[in-house]
RNA sequence: GCCGCCGUAGCUCAGUGGUAGAGCGCAUCCUUGGUAAGGCUGAGGUCCAGGGUUCGAGUCCCUGCGGUGGCACCA
């Protein structure tokens, strides 16, 4: 008997794979409907690790499947190739960026096909390719006709180490995303694509995306952070400050309670508050003092509420003699709403902290459930629940949100303001200082202004010898490239040396996917037919960025006439991390994994340096990362174990969006199930098979064969891989409990129909396993082109059943009942069984309760 | 502060209102020509705590505790 050898079945069957091009997804055809499944496209960092193989053979597991159901399936891969890791590379070591991700993506390429992922690598292509980056030029040029991508100057985040502006977005904590560097303010003039124009159906159809983790469809919501309310101006009671002839305008969500205002508040970077803080030393104190507060979360958490009294009053909009004082305050953001707000402390906690700090009016007015208006107060805690308006004239009576429309009607009636949506959602600022990326196809002529190129100036293309040698834009730097001749009037001028943000090359290549080929930048037809994404699987980091970002320009891309499709992903599926212990020496240096063994101290697990036998610390699980020195390399794994084990474990041991552990004993324990199978099938005789009498054992195979296709197609169908999985595990004892030696005929064929099914179950998880297996089994052809089994219902449960019986909810016994027999009579049957009746003495039956097949209780006193 | 998720065997985790499960680890034994191994058998459970709904709760509801993630002066 030999041992199952992947090194030598493994690339046989990738290699049986690619000569028959079974992953090509065909054209469309009648009766096969189509499923196009996609994960995340890498950034060629030039190493596979642990979360790629788990983001891959997840997504592959799907693929296969849908395949096996018989869907034409669309599974392609490329590259997210533009970006800064490759500068910094070209930085330290003096490469070429483009020679440096073109080789990297040559050497991840082959760790991927080493996978046995399913992919049509027929449509592969990496975003730094000029056929796709220029075709992104084609449509950014369409949506620069049409508005949505414009230029102004503005105050952008700008991320001094990476030397770029970051789209906010990007900021983290007031940290650049990938740098981690504190984001500074500046003034900039920035390209911008009009995602705020989209605001409204961003938010509206996250509805529609029923497939989505509700995590991540609330984060969206988060984000662009919708709310109605009101916008509207107060006069101010004295003669205005100039520019405020017409008043002062604020945003609120609350106009229910403006008769409850008690001060009005500026952000400390309002225009107001800078006019007089020009004429007032004291104002520009204040203001100076707001502005050295931290830009950290925590210093921002804890940061106490200061304000400034301007002096200044306005009128009350209901009762132009009632005056309200004008502060500034360092709570009130410039860049949401207006910038100012009115007040009402009673019922909004950080206007009730301002408030009691400077001694101001705290007025109830909505008045809670069950409240006596005459005795209700507000303490240190403002009110923000539901209830009645009280105090307030003419609302008075009304409910909170029926007050909310009758104060802006009277508002509105007054032309004082409007019901307004005001959204914490920005505009995308999309250029970026970098000569590694996707140049912005526009030219500024000192005549003509910026002038977008003609479609048959595309595609500009990046020069081959940019310098990185030193930070900054390499592009701005090189000699001649910018220099170039108005497309308008042909004077001299000069391209944009700006480069689009990694996530606008991100933002469309799945519909590029469907058609990588086409001269256009989408092939409309191709995109209709596949489109939306059927499946996407990724990371839960990219629950924000990458995804809206891809709805948006699906959506603007739509709006063009591109494509049909409302949205790009119909199913997103996250993802959890693959982590691992952490083993540090006693002076506190990290160890890797593969310098330590583990051991056992009765029931402590314990770690010991193999070179010397130093004690090690085993500390926390976290994800793998070099700089915990957790990492377990995929290639030194599939060495050892084979990539089937591999996928099998990390798609084994959690469900598919919770974290993973990393183990020796995990991937181990995968490894022997590897070899377990291979032994079970290899001991199966080839048939045929002799006619025989039936036998338990043949039926018990058989039952347990249906009840494992049962189980697996509803596991993958709903993400539960882990426990499809379990059941893998289960059976297998099963078939060895009813092994081949010395069975009767009539289970070798039972075990012959299993073991059948059991190769097209598995091969989703293991398929070079399940290939090998299948030529062992005698079956013709590839076991990739076999349909998945199917089950017959009256197979997937057993002949006889053992119902445990329960007296008042405790278990007293059981009976053996025939499958499916009537609740009446199992009734008798345990009424007649002189066990259960000797548990009955002296008791009233009160009701029996029969559950078909599963239990029976009976309530007694 | 707000919104999630998690808490089940020593560890990592499944568990669909109806008999408490898997892998690893641990123990015992067998095998030593499957051997850088393999196999048999077994022990091990306050299903975080308390309350509720139910004939019946690990599962549903409420409260609390612990862990973890996201959002957050957003008017």
């Amino acid at each position: 008997m030999a041992r199952y050898n992947p090194k030598e079945t493994e690339p046989k069957w990738r290699a049986a794979w690619d000569a028959a091009k079974v992953f090509e997804a065909g054209p469309p055809a009648p009766g096969k409907p189509k499923y196009y499944v996609l994960e995340m496209f890498p950034y060629p960092s030039g190493r596979l690790h642990m979360g790629h193989v788990r983001n891959y053979a997840l997504g592959d597991v799907i693929a296969r499947f849908k395949r096996a159901r018989g869907f034409n399936v669309l599974h392609p891969m490329g590259w997210d190739a533009f970006g800064l890791p490759a500068e910094n590379a070209a930085m330290e070591r003096g490469v070429d960026p483009k020679a440096w991700t073109y080789d990297n993506i040559a050497r991840m390429r082959s760790e991927l096909k080493e996978l046995g992922l399913s992919i049509d690598w027929s449509r592969e292509f990496a975003t730094c390719d000029l056929a796709y980056y220029g075709q992104q030029q084609a449509w950014f040029l369409e949506l620069f006709k049409t508005g949505l991508v414009y230029r102004k100057e503005g105050v952008v985040n700008w991320d001094p180490v990476d030397q770029t502006v970051l789209a906010n977005e990007q900021v983290v904590d007031g940290r650049g995303w990938r740098s981690g560097a504190v984001v500074e303010k500046r003034k900039l003039n920035q390209w911008f694509l009009r995602i705020t124009d989209y605001a409204n159906d961003l938010a509206d159809s996250l509805a529609t995306l029923d497939r989505w983790p509700d995590k991540v469809r609330t984060m969206q919501e988060n984000w662009i952070g919708r709310s109605k309310g009101l916008r509207f101006k107060f006069n101010f009671s004295d003669p205005a400050p100039p520019d405020f002839a017409e008043g002062l305008e604020v945003y609120t969500t609350r106009p229910d309670t403006l008769y409850g205002a008690s001060f009005v508040g500026v952000a400390p970077d309002h225009p107001l508050a800078e006019q007089i803080a020009a004429q007032n030393p004291a104002a520009a104190e204040f203001i100076a003092a707001c502005r050295k507060g931290g830009a950290s979360q925590a210093e921002i958490d804890t940061a106490e509420k200061i304000g400034f009294d301007t002096g200044l009053t306005v009128a009350h909009p209901f009762d132009p003699s009632w005056r309200l004082p004008v502060w500034i305050a360092n709570f009130i953001l410039m860049d949401y709403g207006t910038g100012a707000i009115f007040a009402c402390p009673a019922h909004d906690q950080r206007d009730l902290d301002f408030a009691r700090k400077y001694g101001l009016a705290v007025k109830p007015v909505v008045l809670p459930p069950g409240e006596d208006p005459a005795t209700f107060e507000v303490g240190d805690e403002a009110y923000t629940g539901p209830g009645r308006i009280f105090n307030s004239q003419d609302l008075d009576g009304l409910d909170v949100e029926t007050a909310k429309a009758a104060a802006i009607a009277k508002i509105e009636a007054q032309d004082q303001g409007q019901g307004a949506t005001v959204f914490r959602l920005r505009d995308w600022g999309v250029a970026r200082q970098r000569g590694w990326g996707c140049p912005i196809p526009v030219v500024h002529c000192p005549a003509c202004g910026v002038v977008p190129l003609p479609a048959s100036a595309l595609p500009v293309a990046l020069p081959d010898d940019l310098e990185f040698g030193k930070p900054g834009n390499a592009l701005e730097r090189h000699p001649t490239w910018k220099h170039t001749a108005c497309p308008t009037c042909g004077a001299a001028a000069l391209r944009e040396t700006d480069t689009l943000d990694t996530f606008v090359d991100s933002s469309w290549y799945f519909a590029r996917f469907t058609n990588p080929d086409s001269a256009s930048p989408i092939d409309k037809a191709a995109a209709d037919y596949w489109l939306p994404v059927d499946q996407y699987v990724g990371g839960i980091e990219h629950a924000v960025l990458h995804l809206l970002y891809a709805r948006f320009v699906t959506k603007a891309l739509a709006d063009q006439g591109m494509l049909s499709a409302k949205e790009p992903f119909a199913g997103l599926f996250t993802q959890g991390m693959v982590t691992h212990e952490t083993y540090r020496r006693q002076s506190g240096e990290w160890v890797e994994p593969k310098d330590l063994e583990l051991y056992s101290e009765g029931q402590t697990r314990r770690a010991r340096l193999i070179a010397t036998g130093e004690p090690l610390v085993v500390g926390d699980i976290e994800k793998m990362s070099k700089s915990k020195k957790n990492t377990v390399a995929p290639e030194e794994i599939f060495e050892v174990y084979g990539v089937d084990a591999a996928r099998l474990f990390v798609l084994s041991d959690s469900p598919p969006e919770r974290d993973t552990q990393w183990s020796n004993a995990g991937v181990e324990g995968a490894w022997r199930f590897v070899n377990r199978v291979w032994a079970e099938v290899e001991s199966q005789p080839a048939g045929p098979y002799e006619t025989g009498p039936d036998d338990p054992a043949a039926d018990a195979v058989r039952r347990g064969s249906h009840r494992l296709i049962k189980a697996m197609t509803e596991a993958i169908e709903s993400f539960r891989f882990n426990s499809g999985i379990a059941r893998l595990y289960e059976f297998l004892n099963l078939m060895k409990e009813h092994k081949a030696q010395g069975a009767s005929s009539a289970l070798l064929a039972a075990r012959a129909e299993a073991l059948s099914a059991f190769a097209r179950l598995i091969a989703p998880f293991t398929p070079h396993l399940a290939e090998e297996c299948w030529v062992q089994l005698g079956q013709s052809g590839l076991v990739v082109d076999a349909p998945w089994p199917d089950f017959d219902p009256a197979l997937t449960q057993d002949a006889v059943v053992t119902l445990p019986v329960q007296v008042n909810g405790k278990r007293r016994g059981e009976i053996q009942a025939p499958a499916g027999a009537e609740p009446a009579e199992v009734e008798k049957m345990v009424l007649d069984d002189p066990e259960i009746t000797r548990r009955l003495e002296g008791l009233t039956i009160r009701k029996v309760i029969v559950v078909k097949d599963r239990i029976v209780n009976i309530v007694a006193a």
